[in-house]
DNA sequence: GGTTTCATGTAACATGTTACATGATTCT
DNA sequence: AGAATCATGTAACATGTTACATGAAACC
C-alpha cells in the first residue's frame, strides 16, 4: 500500500531539526526547492495525521507564542528509515516546457528560439543559485554535521550539473534552429 | 483560468496523426516517454470533452472496426496554438529519489553506494533507449517532415543530455562517498 | 487453443493546488 | 501608522492513478 510522500519529506526535515509548518515550507522553497516543493494545503493536514499517529510530538517549549514547534519521536525515525531504504519506483515525467517544444515545428522559427532564450536565462539563473548555495556552504553553515554537509553538496552538485546540461541543450539547439 | 495540460498533450499527439485513445498512449509510453505521461484514464474522458468541445472529431472511416479514430479540428489547431504561444510556468520538481538520498547521510554508506548504483544503471538505460532511438531517427522515419525530424531529434538529445549528466553526478558522487 | 496485445471505458481513490480567513509580529 | 512577513488553518477544486470490466484480433 503506498503512502503519501509529504509525510516523508516532514519527518525528513523533522530528522534535521524540530520545525513549525511555516519552517517546513521556508525550507521546501529555499534549500531544497531544486528537489522538492510542498504548500500549505498539504503541510497542516499531513502535520496533524503524523502527530496523531505518534510519529512526531509538539515541543513543550515556545508555549508563549502561537508557533508549534515539532520534533520527530523514534516511531516517526523508524518509519523514515523504512522509507529510505525501500526502492524508489521511477516517476513518470510531465514536462510541458519539452511538450510544447516538440510541438512546436510548425512554428516560425524566431518565436522558438524566443522560447529558447528564456528558458535558458531561466535556467542560468536555477546555476547560479545553485552555485550561490554551494558557496555559502563551504563558507561553513553552523549546526551542520560534516556528514549532512557533504549530502547537502551533493544535492546541489546535482542541481548543477542539471542546470548546465539543461543550458547546454538551449544553445545546441538554438544553434541548430538557426542553421 | 488553468486548463487541464492533457488535453494540450492530446491535441499536439493528433495534429502530427489521427490516432485512437490508444495509439495516444502508446505514444506517451514510447516516443515521447522521456518527457510526457497519460494514463487511459485521463486520455478517453479528455477524448470525450475535446470532441464536444468540437476541438476534434472522429474520423468516418474504420467504421468496421471498433476503433474510434479521431482527428484534429481548426478550432482545436487554434487551441493548441493558443497554447503553444502562452509562456511556460516553471513547474516545481518532486523527485523521490533525491529527497531520500538527501536524508540518507545517517545510512551506511555502502547503501547508500548501492542505491546510488542502481539508479546510475537506470540512467544508462534511459541514455541507450535514447540513443537507439536516435539511431532509428537518423535512418530515417516515413511520413515525418524534416521539420518534425528536427524537433523530435532535438527533444533526443535533451534526453541524452540529461541522462548523462545524472550519470555523471552518480560518478562523482560515488567516489565522493568512498573517499 | 491459449496467450498476448489491441481497444475502450468507468468508478473509486489518492494527491496536489488555490483561494480564502484570521491575526500576530516585525520592519520602515 | 502602514506594509511586509510570519504563522496556522480549512474548504473547494483540479488533477492524476489504479483497479476493474469487457471483449476483439493477432500471434504462436
Amino acid at each position: 500500500m503506498m503512502k503519501n510522500k509529504s509525510r516523508y519529506a516532514i519527518l525528513g526535515i523533522l530528522n534535521i531539526s524540530p520545525s513549525t509548518g511555516y519552517d517546513i515550507k521556508k525550507y521546501c522553497d529555499t534549500v531544497i526547492s531544486g528537489i522538492w516543493h510542498e504548500n500549505f494545503g498539504h503541510i497542516y493536514p499531513t502535520l496533524k495525521v503524523l502527530e496523531q499517529e505518534g510519529c512526531i510530538r509538539q515541543l513543550s517549549e515556545d508555549k508563549e507564542s502561537r508557533k508549534i514547534k515539532y520534533e520527530i519521536t523514534n516511531e516517526g525515525r523508524e518509519e523514515l528509515f523504512g522509507w529510505l531504504s525501500e526502492d524508489t519506483l521511477i516517476q513518470p515525467v510531465r514536462s510541458e516546457f519539452m511538450l510544447k517544444f516538440l510541438f512546436s515545428s510548425q512554428l516560425p522559427p524566431e518565436n522558438v528560439i524566443e522560447m529558447l532564450n528564456q528558458y535558458k536565462q531561466r535556467m542560468e539563473d536555477e546555476l547560479n543559485k545553485y552555485i550561490g548555495y554551494e558557496h555559502e556552504l563551504l563558507q561553513g553553515i553552523p549546526d551542520i554535521s560534516a556528514e549532512r554537509a557533504r549530502f547537502l553538496k551533493a544535492t546541489l552538485r546535482r542541481g548543477i550539473l542539471t542546470s548546465k546540461a539543461s543550458i547546454e541543450w538551449c544553445q545546441e539547439t538554438i544553434s541548430e534552429l538557426k542553421y
